[in-house]
DNA sequence: GTTTCTTGATTGACGAGTCAATAAAAACCC
DNA sequence: GGGTTTTTATTGACTCGTCAATCAAGAAAC
């Protein structure tokens, strides 16, 4: 039975069934016997190549800032000009993949997890960094010295028609997400003085 | 020993014992044992008088939602004219009291409990719709037509600055996330058509 | 025959919820 | 008022289930 190689195959197919667990239960109580079972092998296999319940998840969601990280920079080359640069930055959140149930899901819960876990801390940082970069960067050219400012801005309400959008409040989907979020960016720029 | 009357009292003491632990640990991830025992007594009792660990942090999380609604109304009545009460709004969510540590911690993980719970999905959705409105109600006067857009930007970034100021992303504490939000309020206003 | 892969079985711990039993206050009865 | 019953408060001990992690052993490739 035993072929060789195997190693990726399966951590790539225990890090998807990982998150689509998360999906399903909404929270990390998420057994690595189910995760296992979904992947299609035994828990021991798991444990085998992953350690720990804790690196599983860890891994997971890698995965989903690596798969988040390659759409941006996708994205960020295809655009027009600065002002499509930052367009590209607000709508790579909110395409179809990066707002799977699932995935959503697994960035709640990452963001609880970031109050207490070095590891997902250091993840989020990694992110949040990239993010506020992109931003003050494809910002310059449009606001100077603002740029930084309002790259803040931007991203903190990023996250929160994220949030907003996942737990559908006052109905917010992502299409509507991301108007908003192009219509703070217009005001914003209209502001400069 | 047993004095009567104790109900409320214990109910009081589970309450603030679960927010305390929800703290420390940073996730729901809290035996009744511990609550109890913070709370001072056994956790039979704890199970006595909540039935179950779901509605012990149900009733925590509505008591912090009473709270921060009590504190919003207090500043809402001090406020002087519509743009105060918006300021006041704005600012009830970062009072020291609605921004400690485990009081943060809990709101975190209310969120995701929001995805699979109906209960806590409902008590969020109170809270939402009791935010937008008072900022609706506020903005009317200062903005006509767009109160509603405008309230559903600031409602967002509350919670993206929230969540930000809460893992301290980016360096932002609760003094800075007020900040952002009034910057928010002053370039809404001033893009009045 | 050694390395890679795989699992069933097991262990050990932990935790939610229950229950029977104890104790004190209150209410009732004469 | 003294005695009895009922109500409220309280806990230690226990049950039952779950789950992470380990391990020894089998099977296939090399």
């Amino acid at each position: 039975m035993p072929k060789l190689g195997m190693e990726p195959i399966r951590r790539a197919a225990l890090v998807k069934a990982t998150i689509a667990e998360i999906g399903v239960t909404g929270s990390l109580d998420v057994t690595v016997s189910q995760i296992a079972k979904r992947a299609g092998m035994s828990s021991a296999l798991a444990h085998h190549y992953f350690g720990g319940k804790d690196q599983i998840f860890l891994a997971a969601m890698r995965h989903i800032l690596t798969v988040y990280g390659a759409e941006a920079r996708g994205a960020l080359v295809m655009a027009d000009g600065p002002r499509g640069r930052v367009e590209a930055i607000i709508r790579a959140g909110f395409t179809t993949t990066n707002f799977r149930r699932d995935v959503v899901a697994a960035w709640l819960n990452f963001y609880v997890l970031a109050q207490s876990s070095g590891a997902a801390r250091r993840l989020l940082t990694i992110y949040q960094r990239r993010l506020q970069s992109n931003l003050i960067h494809a910002l310059r050219p449009l606001a100077g010295d603002r740029a930084a400012d309002i790259a803040t801005r931007l991203a903190a309400l990023i996250d929160g028609m994220y949030l907003h959008a996942a737990l559908r409040m006052d109905g917010i989907d992502n299409g509507t997400a991301t108007d908003h979020l192009l219509t703070l960016l217009d005001i914003e720029l209209k502001a400069a003085t």
